[in-house]
RNA sequence: GGGCGUAUAGCUCAGUGGUAGAGCACUGUAUUGACAUUGCAGGGGUCGGAAGUUCAACUCUUCCUACGCCCACCA
């Protein structure tokens, strides 16, 4: 095949169609030359934020889908006409960055701690320089149309005055403060994590039983002197402060208010009446660590201790450490909570060698276990699956840690985000989230904010040496607070990631300057977001939203649900079966890839990965440049109109009108945010009728012999209507849109990424379009019936109808052509059809009577018509049923009624057309 | 334990109170000018199971089953 070159005119179409090379051209183009956020300071604004990236990441499935919708969204708002501002930027991602840089030192045997925070600091920021942000080039690759002159950071200075001003608003409303309670506490990272960040998972365990010995003279009153209680955290025994009963339980009663001696510390703790032992479970008496277990915190609170005064047995690593009151025996100190990894040599972790101790000193009660056979078996422990919690990002156990940490309390912040989900304020689509988001919101808890890491914003709170505390933007307002000549340290904690991108809304924009462009593109039109990010992020944008300006962050929250592998497992870099995006861009096209995202979006669904279906695109993708080919090579140019040209041929007529309910459908979908029928719909127009149907209508008019005048008008409505189709496509595929539209005509000042929507401002004739469906229904019915006879589909056949109803004879009469184009029939002849044998389709109400001069099977002819009757027959016979039945004619909706009444006479004719051709075939 | 979601053609999925659609796959067929990354034609499902509401349910309600997800302190 030759490739052909650009003409003179630099607008002939190469044969065939490179993604790649229009790609790369056409981004370059529209970034160059501001196209992404053209001057419109009149048009009404649309405003949608990028979720920001980690600086981090680098593009991953789940960003193409999330970016591809809302850049679909982008592009179709800015085509209508919008100030469409699709805002890009990145988030510093506080322990992510932290890890890759810490890793990095690693590498070349060095470590953070070598360097002050100043210095690390500094070198997470070359880090950033150099290497962070990748994925913001990879976003260019899929088309992304961001106003990339606004790329906003979580860590600019700009943000960073954000930040302070809402910590210290908060402080001053007392909706921030500090607390000693116990944190989720992650030993690898050696930080305190919120919540969320803790991921619960199923772990195979054990569950052991102790004796914990009563105080000298005392017993149960059952005589024995000691309490049962079981664990599975027999390592925490070392810090235990009570064991607690049910205030109900008789078997205790005796004893609540006296004390046990524990087993290898010795430590005298009292027994005490709490609500939360469970009399039902075990012996009914519970241990009760208050520095290690959430529960055993409250029921320490409860019992008396401050939280100053829990103790504590572990170190930041989780490591066994001495406890306040001494009694840890020396050979605990250091061993790891569970195993000692940190030591070489058989040495245990702490998990092990108490309960090994506890064995030995006759303290463990064994668990009577049965073997297959029956037979009875002696454990140490029972074994049980464990709900373990799990740090999201260091992957190890959390640990519930005592520390003093900063809270948000969120139940306030989230009162008025609840009310704006209920009165429809901000609507959650699919509304299916909303129940979660409820659940969620209602239950809240304190937000911790403070890690324990270099990389992030400062806390701006700032010691003096009573531990007083003052909370400032600034050191010297903290200063001024405190007193001249007071020494104050600042807090060395940062906050975390989401508290500032909970700001990204608005602090993108300016605020809290109140800047012109904070005045126009807040509160942002639509969050698009995965659920996965619905708590952390959605959920807090709109606290802080609410809290800091006083508006919803925007009125609507799109979630989508998760790419999977083809397989339907979840994708992880662990499995393996991650699909690289800028692989299916390489093969397909990002066109392609990002249709494939657009029709597989249904709301409510996770997406399968489907290869097979971005191919599909892509072929859609060609077959829109070869249709365009076509029109080139007709002489069919770009339309000089936004409203459709005058037209009189029937089959030019019937095209307008389909791109008029084209355009009606698709500005539906959108509004819906259904990106899937919006998808179909233009799929489905421009392959099944422009390329399938009108293309093949219109061959005729240009060839030769035909009417100069009819060529003329086909060539400005066919014109017309492939921009339509361009134009109502860019926002799905945008590179070969952009390139088939300047290809069609000079359009260098006037690119379609900043053309007008489609306005048809057409009526639609539906003459024309009763013509065409006969065209089209003959044709169809003409190809089938060929098809089932082993009639040569290319071979022209005569063709006689003996009285024309009205629509067949109009079309005789001025579109013969195109029926003798697509259902090969010379010029259908009214009257009737000689003598002999034949085939007969049944188109509308017409039959057509094709003389088969012999090579006609009749009985294949007959069976044929017989299947079409009975069909008919059948849906007849139903319609009749239901129009016997007197409940449905008087119940039913006249419409329905009517439906069924018209149904019935269609299907009773054509059951006595299919009769009469029957009858001639003898 | 609580909540949510999903079960429709071989596969992946749309869908509507009036007897079901798409893409892929499959079958047959076509190739001298847009396109084989194609055209044409076709086979294939009674919509997880049961009951109920209704003139009418795949579509609404309840229950059941299976799968998935989220939340939750059972020691």
């Amino acid at each position: 095949m030759t490739s052909e070159k650009n003409t003179a005119s630099g607008n002939t179409l190469a044969t065939t169609f490179d993604p790649a090379e229009i790609e790369a051209r056409w981004y370059a183009h529209w970034e160059e030359n501001g196209l992404f956020r053209p001057e419109r300071p009149d048009a009404e604004p649309f405003t949608i934020m990028l979720p920001p990236p980690n600086v981090t990441g680098s593009l991953h499935i789940g960003h193409a889908l999330d970016h591809t919708l809302m850049d679909i969204v982008t592009r179709y708002e800015r085509l209508r006409g919008k100030d469409a501002l699709f805002l890009p930027g990145m988030d510093h991602a506080g322990i992510a960055t932290q890890m890759v840089v810490e890793r990095q030192l690693e590498a070349k045997q060095d470590k953070r701690t070598n360097y002050s925070r100043e210095e690390f600091v500094d070198k997470v920021w070359d880090w950033k320089a150099e290497s962070g942000g990748m994925i913001l080039d990879q976003m260019r690759r899929l088309g992304e149309s961001v106003a990339w002159d606004q790329e906003a950071f979580t860590m600019s200075d700009h943000f960073t005055k954000a930040v302070l001003k809402t910590f210290v608003d908060l402080y001053n409303d007392g909706l921030i403060y500090r607390d000693k309670r116990l944190v989720n506490w992650d030993p690898k990272l050696k930080t305190a994590i919120s919540d969320l960040e803790v991921e619960t998972q199923d772990v195979a365990g054990h569950f052991w039983h102790f004796k914990y010995p009563l105080e000298d003279g005392v017993t149960l009153a059952n005589g024995q002197d000691y309490i049962e209680v079981a664990t599975t955290r027999p390592e925490t025994i070392l810090a235990d402060m009570a064991v607690a009963v049910h205030p109900t339980d008789e078997r205790y009663a005796r004893v609540v208010g006296k004390h046990v001696v524990l087993p290898l510390t010795g430590r005298r703790v009292p027994i005490v009446a709490d609500e939360h032992a469970d009399p039902e479970l075990g012996s009914g008496a519970v241990k009760i660590t208050p520095g290690h277990d959430f529960n055993d915190f409250e029921v320490g609170k409860r019992a008396g201790f401050q939280p100053a005064d829990m103790l504590n047995m572990l170190d930041a690593e989780a490591n066994v450490c001495q406890t306040a009151d001494g009694l840890v025996p020396d050979e605990f100190i250091g061993l790891h909570r569970f195993r000692n990894i940190h030591l070489a040599g058989e040495s245990k972790g702490a998990r092990e060698l108490v309960v090994q101790r506890m064995k030995e000193q006759g303290y463990l009660i064994p668990h009577i276990a049965k073997t297959k056979k029956g037979e009875e078996q002696e454990l140490d422990a029972e074994p049980r699956t464990i709900a373990t919690p799990f740090g999201d990002r260091g992957g190890v156990v959390i640990e519930p840690w005592l520390t003093d940490q900063w809270y948000v309390d969120a139940a306030k912040l989230a009162v008025k985000p609840i009310e704006a989900v209920k009165t429809g304020a901000v609507e959650i689509v699919p509304k299916s989230w909303e129940k979660t988001f409820f659940n969620w919101m209602e239950n809240i808890q304190p937000w911790c904010v403070s890690r324990q890491l270099w990389w992030g914003h400062r806390i701006p709170a700032w010691y003096d040496g009573d531990g007083n505390v003052f909370v400032a933007e600034t050191e010297d307002e903290a200063q001024a607070f405190a007193g001249s000549g007071v020494e104050l340290t600042r807090d060395d904690d940062v906050l975390d990631t989401w508290f500032s991108s909970a700001l990204w809304p608005f602090a993108t924009l300016g605020w809290p300057e109140r800047t012109d462009l904070l005045a126009k593109h807040y509160p942002n039109d639509l969050l698009v977001s995965g659920f996965d990010i619905l708590f952390f992020w959605d959920a807090r944008m709109m606290m802080m939203g609410r809290y800091l300006t006083g508006q919803d962050p925007w009125p609507r929250l799109y979630l989508h649900g998760l790419v999977r592998a083809a397989d339907g497992s979840k994708m992880s870099k662990s499995k393996g079966n991650v699909v690289d995006p800028l692989g299916l861009i390489d093969t397909y096209g990002a066109d392609a890839l990002r249709f494939f995202m657009a029709a597989m979006e249904s709301q409510g669904r996770d997406i399968k990965m489907d290869d097979k279906r971005v191919e599909g695109y892509r072929n859609f993708a060609t077959k829109l440049w070869n249709a365009t080919r076509f029109c080139q090579s007709n002489g069919i140019g770009a339309s000089e109109t936004i409203a459709a040209p005058e037209a009189k041929l029937a089959a030019n007529q019937w095209i307008i009108g389909e791109v008029a309910k084209t355009v009606e459908v698709l500005e539906a979908a959108m509004a819906d945010l259904r990106f899937d029928a919006a998808a179909n719909t233009i799929y489905h127009f421009t392959w099944d009728r422009f390329c399938d149907w009108y293309l093949e209508l219109i061959k005729p008019v240009f060839a030769d012999g035909a009417s100069e005048a009819a060529a003329a008008e086909t060539r400005a409505v066919a014109g017309w209507a492939l921009d339509q189709i361009l134009v109502m496509l860019h926002p799905f595929m945008p590179f070969i849109t952009e390139e088939l539209w300047s290809k069609q005509g000079d359009r260098a000042n006037y690119p379609l990424i900043t053309a007008k929507w489609p306005e048809p401002q057409a009526s639609v004739n539906p003459q024309a379009v009763a013509a065409i469906d006969w065209v089209i229904t003959l044709t169809t019915a003409t190809r089938g019936a060929r098809n089932e006879l082993g009639i040569s589909p290319g071979e022209k056949l005569a063709a006689f109808i003996a009285s024309p109803s009205p629509v067949a004879a109009g079309v005789i009469e001025r579109s013969s052509a195109a029926i003798e184009r697509l259902a090969r029939l010379t010029p259908v002849t009214v009257g009737e059809a000689p003598a002999g044998p034949a085939m007969q389709v049944i188109a509308g109400d017409d039959v057509v009577i094709v003389p088969l001069d012999g090579v006609i099977d009749i009985e294949a002819e007959r069976s044929r018509l017989s299947k079409a009757r009975e069909a008919s027959a059948k849906e007849a016979k139903s319609l009749e049923g239901r129009l016997g039945n007197a409940n449905f004619v008087e119940r039913a909706k006249p419409e329905a009624v009517e439906k069924a009444r018209a149904d019935l006479a269609h299907h009773t004719a054509e059951v006595e057309r299919i009769d009469a051709a029957l009858a001639r075939l003898g």
